[in-house]
DNA sequence: TTGAAAGCGCTAACAT
DNA sequence: ATGTTAGCGCTTTCAA
């Protein structure tokens, strides 16, 4: 991996222009206060030689890097079983590219790791991080206090306020989404709604069970069905439910894949979906809901859009701790900016996608 | 962003031990040709001032940076439709973070992207890249040979030889594993093997249509129908299958989506899987293969061993351009090695995983 | 074995 | 508006 050929460095640019290293400089970075002839020169001197500034010597005085670290816990869970994870990282990329930011991928694999991630952002290596996939115990969000970076979450953390107030983070309205889903149900008639539930140590799963219970406040426990967010756990969930509620006439699923095996299982059984039971998930991921049979009606959030608000809150927190307040005024319209102490977020809104199956 | 509490520096951190800058230099870097009472001394004060080393210092003189690019062409396709990106960004995470190197990502969507990640590679800000998803026409690999930075590419580049023959690339045996399932279709006794393939400007599908026509050289064409890699693409192929040969006693589908879409059409036509017609996959995506409704034979690949190897590859021609040379080194049993001119590569071996379709 | 000193390539005061 | 100069924090000769 040596350099081969040693690349040209900016005093042999300013040399070929005939300026000094510092004008050159300027003109690399912006070309101001320098004046048009010269910043010509200084270009065409930099398109001859095939400049590229040196990132490491810029960092070294400038204490920048225009790199932000994404860090995704227990990539064995959810994050590699649907698309939702690699959705955010494209709208995150997309968002990053735009302000000539790096993009440093940290997978973490239990609990050893978290320790090179803490000593990685405690380096000094990036400007912010993005965090993803916290659980409740999780000990990352301590690490990355004490490392001191900017940080904004993706979803919202589930640990306990006690950790004091300033953390920012980017959320679906999963509560919203989950009520919308239930009524949507109790509109078409439906008196028997249950609820499978995703793993409730997850905030998403938690809060669209809230969701669920807004509505259906004095519902049969027995309509509440555990789930961990994979087909075979709709699977089985359904088979519980059609076994101790036979009466069941909705289901609302924490989310797709959950609907997709709730689908199957209410076919294999003979139950027509949806005249005999309505069912909703809940992320509109595209290669699921489309494809089940009969196609999913189900709850829409903009994963994409969430990366990409996630690193826009970042990269504006520039040169401060990023805060709440910005959070607002970044996300602009539509988005719904929690009030009081605890954890600030900013919240997305979601829709209700009409399909076939409810 | 600020930096707020300084860092503390390497000097910090020698005064504190009572040493010289260099031997402070020294024990960091391994401490060797240091004294055991020194090494020690320096070692509590790096961790009484919890001091991290300024990696952008140290780059500027060693010009290395322990990092590498991981470069993901157009995205959209199929690298967020199935976990298979996911899993190999997994392998290479484990294997760069083994050796504290640190994963940079680049995310391309479209052709003005290119020249952002020449210009990137080209800058000297990583020392290797892995790059993925390169389609027969992909202008990436010229841009990345000008770069000069050593690559090793995720699957059998497409393009033509013309471009000489130093480049490196990990594949699983595509054609072999065809070979291997369609073979096993023909030894079931089934006589009207049929093949959906994948988009055939990638060389694994390609490939894998070569490995159908080793064994079936002679086969109706019909029986030959186009697909996409996705459940979509598998239904409607399956659909022209049965209209044009409705004789089909066998599938062997390009990858375990299309045949999931297949198994589908061929349930809601009333064939029995595997007693009317049997069908075989490939990937083995355990969310997938294992999901379907009978569960699925099909052709495992190690995808994680895959961005393993080629991380190790790149690591390993530390200091030299990678060559297919150490790539045999490296891969070790189980790996063939391409003899002769051209691209050369490491192709992992595949297996034939044995469910209930076929 | 240890230390002194010279940069790596760049930006940012400060002078002019 | 441009140039001069002093580092940023580190590794690496070279001397001792």
């Amino acid at each position: 991996m040596t350099e081969t050929v040693p690349r040209p460095t900016l005093e042999a640019v300013a040399a070929l222009a005939g300026v000094s290293r510092a004008t050159a400089s300027r003109v690399v970075n912006g070309g101001d206060g320098v004046r048009e002839p010269l910043v010509e020169r200084v270009r065409r001197a930099v398109e001859e030689l095939g400049y590229v500034p040196n990132q490491a010597a810029r960092s070294l005085v400038t204490r920048r890097h225009d790199a932000v670290a994404v860090v995704v816990a227990e990539p064995e869970t959810r994050v590699f079983a649907d698309p939702f994870f690699a959705l955010q990282l494209r709208g995150i990329s997309k968002e990053l590219t735009a302000h000539d930011n790096q993009l440093v991928l940290l997978l973490t694999e239990g609990r050893d790791d978290h320790a090179r991630v803490g000593r990685y952002l405690a380096g000094g290596h990036v400007d912010g991080a993005l965090v993803f996939s916290l659980h409740l115990d999780d000990p990352l969000p301590g690490l990355i206090r004490r490392a001191g970076v900017p940080t904004v979450f993706g979803g919202r953390p589930g640990w306990n306020d006690g950790e004091r107030g300033d953390v920012v983070y980017v959320d679906s309205d999963n509560r919203g989404g989950a009520r919308d889903a239930v009524r949507h149900l109790v509109g078409l008639g439906r008196g028997r709604v249950a609820h499978i539930t995703g793993p409730l140590d997850q905030t998403s799963a938690a809060d669209r069970l809230d969701g669920y219970r807004d509505v259906m406040a004095d519902a049969d426990p027995r309509l509440i069905v555990p789930g961990d967010f994979t087909p075979a756990g709709g699977e089985r969930a359904m088979r519980t439910l059609l076994d101790h509620c036979p009466d069941v006439d909705a289901v609302f699923a924490a989310n797709d894949l959950t609907a997709a095996g709730a689908l199957r299982v209410l076919r294999e059984q003979g139950r027509r979906v949806p005249d005999d039971v309505a069912v909703i998930g809940f992320d509109d991921m595209l290669p699921v809901a489309e494809q089940t049979d009969p196609p999913l009606t189900t709850v829409r959030q903009d994963i994409e859009g969430m990366g990409g608000l996630m690193a826009r809150l970042l990269l504006r927190g520039h040169g401060d701790r990023v805060t709440a307040q910005a959070a607002g005024e970044v996300a602009g319209a539509g988005a719904a900016e929690e009030a009081g102490g605890g954890p600030s977020g900013v919240v997305l809104p979601t829709t209700l996608v009409r399909r076939a199956s409810a």
